[in-house]
DNA sequence: CGTGTAAGGAATTCTGACACG
DNA sequence: CGTGTAAGGAATTCTGACACG
């Protein structure tokens, strides 16, 4: 599931995010999809999966830069 | 691992093989991939393993058409 | 039969920017 | 700050065909 396959437009098909979105969270460090060598982004399920709890933290009212160290450590 | 979400590229990538190849294999029938509104095939984890016993299976001999039942059953 | 290729078109993705708030 | 959009370009994929054998 870590293997980066997927182009954006199947990500916001698996999401319902719309490609700024996705570019954005990603601009701000918070996924780190691999490229083509054309430059298309390839993600893989975990992205996807990361992609949907970033959005929902930030409904929630956090800020991207809050995000930025959510996948492992919490504390500071 | 069946979900169709890769492009043909990717499964290039993944198998070694070329476009016309996986093509070619789906025109015979033994691979399934869906179709976006585009009209750019998607490919799930799955295809890619079957993909390459294909090619396997046409090295050593066999034709399409006998690699059609090869999903489950094989008498007759 | 299984695969290569050149051909033209259509769909996908990319970047940088202006906008709102 | 997080996201929408119009803009033009570049890369990807599609189909049907001719080729070889």
């Amino acid at each position: 599931m870590n293997d980066k396959v997927m182009s954006i437009g199947t990500v916001c098909d698996l999401t319902g995010l719309t490609e700024r979105q996705i570019r954005y969270y990603e601009e701000k460090q918070l996924i780190f999809p691999v490229r083509t060598k054309g430059g298309a982004r390839k993600y893989s399920f975990d992205d996807v999966e990361r992609v949907k709890e970033i959005n929902i933290k930030l409904r929630d009212g956090f800020h991207t830069f809050e995000l930025r160290k959510a996948g492992r450590a919490c504390g500071e």
